[in-house]
DNA sequence: CCAACCATATGACAAATAGTCATATGATTG
DNA sequence: CAATCATATGACTATTTGTCATATGGTTGG
């Protein structure tokens, strides 16, 4: 067995599985859609990934003239692709989840903190999380009304569901240093 | 203003702040508590990080003899690193949480799985939250005991409300594949 | 007793990821 | 008609992660 490619490198394929040759523009605005539970920001190196993918032969890839457009370059996954794909998903255990949770790490020291500034940063976080919430919910809503975005409307409402809990946390610290218990 | 350092940076120092002088040792020690909502793990670069703080004034440095054990280097925070510490504590908004889920970004593709091996997937998931949910309680209930531990304390607290979440939305998900529902 | 392992202690190095910037075409908007 | 946006790709650097190397001395099991 050739050396596991890292995620990010099944996440590309994956959207490959789907829908058809695409060219590294498509996939980076297709990538924004994990953007909530994976792989937060910016991904020039989308491109990076899908030459990588090329040396492995795992997708093939066509540079294809346009007018009214720059030129660009379509990848198609190939049969040792979409083997390599399910074999990731269905047969290797997911990682446990990472996280950067730069509001608990500053909560955790929240002793060498002024109280009042903390409750700024939270009433931030909350807001930030409503907008999360409100995209998300945009999201879910689309996949339900198509059944094959079944499982992106799963990941939706997974996503709500940790939202609404970092809210609802956020809420009650709020209280709680507005009741001076903190 | 110079510019800023990575949370990293910041979360070492933090530490720097609290328990006066440690060793790069004891600061990779004391992080491991930032494990479940913040970096992983990983950190031989706790030590690069120590010497970049160095750089930049916010530590310093003194190399102890020690017979019985390897020579250590003990490192004690500044007046400018204190001051930095706190600006960053109370000044700095928190960046958005970042979040590298390896079971939603397989549930994503989910229409590509089997189900039955999701199923097994998801039970995983759930005996690896359990398992967190255990060592977190521990860290929570010590915590109640030191009112110093108290934001520790409510980031556990925290932190377990979250893992609680996963583990509910995961369970259902497992019934609805029991059921076939999808 | 002594090999294996654990705790202390630091760092080099390579791989992966993130982030910023550059480049280019042509349509739209103020 | 300048500014901005959408399409399209990539170089380059900084940061982070992960693995390995090194060294000292105590503990533990066979």
């Amino acid at each position: 067995m050739t050396k596991p490619l890292p995620n990010t490198a099944y996440a590309v394929l994956g959207f490959l599985t789907s829908r058809e040759p695409m060219s590294g523009y498509e996939v980076r605005k297709s990538a924004e859609n994990l953007h909530y539970f994976y792989w937060s920001p910016a991904q020039s190196q989308i491109y990076s990934e899908l030459r990588r993918l090329a040396a492995h032969g795992y997708v093939t890839s066509e540079l294809v003239r346009q007018d009214g457009k720059p030129d660009k370059r379509l990848y198609q996954i190939t049969e040792a692709g979409t083997t390599a794909f399910r074999v990731w998903l269905n047969e290797t255990p997911a990682e446990p989840t990472m996280m950067k949770h730069a509001m608990l790490l500053r909560l955790f020291f929240g002793q060498s903190a002024e109280p009042a500034r903390l409750g700024v940063l939270l009433e931030q976080f909350i807001s930030d999380g409503e907008e999360a919430l409100a995209q998300i919910a945009i999201v879910r809503e689309y996949a339900e009304l198509d059944p094959d975005a079944r499982w992106q409307g799963i990941v939706a409402a997974w996503s709500e569901a940790h939202f609404t809990t970092e809210i609802a946390f956020a809420r009650e610290l709020l209280r709680r240093l507005a009741d001076g218990e903190l």
